[in-house]
DNA sequence: TATAATTACTGATTTATATCAACACGATGG
DNA sequence: CCATCGTGTTGATATAAATCAGTAATTATA
C-alpha cells in the first residue's frame, strides 16, 4: 500500500501494532471525476476514508431533483451510519474532482475500534465533527433564506470566493443560478462586494445573516 | 440520587465502579413543561440525558421564525456537540413536557469515557444514532415536499397518528397547519386515509414519497 | 483568430407554501 | 347554558424562489 495510515489523522495517536493489522483489511482506490464511488441503497461494506479529493454526497429525490447533502475534504470518514447500524447507504456517493480513497473492512475495524482506546477516541471525534457539520446545514439550509446562506458563504469563504464559479457556489447552497445572481447583483449595488476590485465588506455582510 | 445510572441505555454493560464514578458528578433535575434547558449561545458544561419527557431544541432566525430541529425522547443524550466541540450550544432546548433530566459534568466524563471501552462504544452508539437522525431530517426537510413529507410522517406514524393534534404534527413536520390540513383534505378525498375509520392505506401513501 | 461551449445576467412566469382572514366545531368553565 | 378558547377548515392573497427564455459575456477549442 503506497499510503500509510499513521499519516492519516484517524489513525494518529494509535500504535504500529494497531496499524498494521489494520492496513491488512484496508485497501487503496483511485476514482476518477465524475465517477460513483457508492449508490444510495447499497449495502454497506467498507467505511470509506477520503484521502484526496473531493467526493460530493447527494440524494435524488422523486421528482429527480438533486440535493447535495455535503462535499467531502481531506481525512473525511464516509458511511459510518450506514455501516454502524448495518442499514443501506442513504446517499450516493461520487467523485467531484480525481480521488483518493481508502476502503476499510467494516466488521474488522469494529473489533481494532473496540479494543483500542485511542481509536475509538478518534472515531469518536470524527463522529462529533460529522454531527456539528449536520447541524450546521440544518441551520443554514432551514433557518437562512437564500440571501442570508449566500451572505453567510461570502463571509465564510471570502479567501476564495472570486476564484469559485457561481454556479458551483448556487449547487453548494442549494439554489439556483439565476437566484444566486440576483442576489449577488444585490450585494454588488450595495457596494458590499466588488468583482473587480476583489473586495469584501466582512463587516456588513454580517449584518443580513 | 433518585436515579439509578445502571438502569439507563448509555450505562449499559458499564462497571459498577465506573458508574458510582459519575453518579459523583451527575446531578438530577426537573424542568417543568415550558422551561428552557438551556439557550443557545450558553457554554456548555454539563451533557444532558433526557431520562423522561419530551425536549424541544429549536432556533430561532433572524426574522424570528422558530424552527424545530428535533425533540428528543427517552433516553437521548443532548448537547455532545458543544460539549466535545467546546463551542456554545447552537440551539435552545425547552421542555415540551414536564421532564427529569441528569446533568453530567462533561470534563470528568470525558476521563472516564477514555477508560472505558464499553462506555465508550454506547456514546459511540449514541452519536450515530444522532447522525441517523439528523441525516433524516436533512432528507426529509430538504429532498421531500410538503405533501411527501406529510405522506411520510404518516405512513411512520401509523399507530398514533389520529391521536396527535394537526397543529403539532404541523410544527414537527415545519410546515403551517393550514397547509397540512389542505394536504389532509387531499389525502382524504382520495380515500388514503379516513379518520371516522382510523383508517390508513399504507401502501398507497408509500407512493406518494 | 474564429467558432463553439460554458457561464452569467435579466425579465417574465409559475409554483409551492406562508400568511391573512373568516368561520365552524367541540370542549371547558363560569 | 352561553361565552370563550383551542383547533381545524377553507378561500383569498402574498411571497420567495424556481423555471423558462433570451441574451450577453467569458472561456475553451479548432
Amino acid at each position: 500500500m503506497r499510503i500509510h495510515l499513521k499519516n492519516i489523522v484517524l489513525f494518529q495517536n494509535v500504535d504500529e501494532e494497531t496499524i498494521k493489522k489494520i492496513e491488512h483489511f484496508t485497501t487503496e482506490h483511485k476514482v476518477s471525476k465524475e465517477n460513483i464511488v457508492f449508490y444510495e441503497g447499497d449495502e454497506p461494506k467498507y467505511l470509506y476514508l477520503l484521502v484526496k479529493g473531493v467526493i460530493k454526497l447527494y440524494k435524488t429525490s422523486s421528482n429527480h431533483k438533486e440535493v447535495v447533502l455535503k462535499y467531502f475534504h481531506d481525512n473525511e470518514l464516509i458511511g459510518e451510519v450506514a455501516n454502524f447500524e448495518g442499514m443501506p447507504y442513504p446517499a450516493t456517493a461520487k467523485a467531484y474532482s480525481d480521488v483518493e480513497v481508502l476502503k476499510i473492512d467494516f466488521e474488522k475495524l469494529k473489533d481494532v475500534i473496540f479494543s483500542n482506546p485511542n481509536l475509538a477516541f478518534n472515531i469518536q471525534t470524527s463522529l462529533v465533527k460529522k454531527i456539528k457539520n449536520l447541524e450546521n446545514i440544518i441551520s443554514t439550509n432551514l433557518v437562512l433564506d437564500s440571501k442570508e446562506r449566500v451572505a453567510k458563504y461570502i463571509y465564510n469563504h471570502a479567501d476564495d470566493f472570486f476564484e469559485t464559479k457561481n454556479i458551483e457556489i448556487a449547487e453548494i447552497l442549494g439554489v439556483s443560478p439565476e437566484t444566486l445572481s440576483r442576489i449577488l447583483k444585490f450585494f454588488k449595488d450595495h457596494d458590499i462586494i466588488n468583482v473587480k476590485k476583489k473586495y469584501i465588506d466582512r463587516d456588513a455582510l454580517i449584518q443580513y445573516f
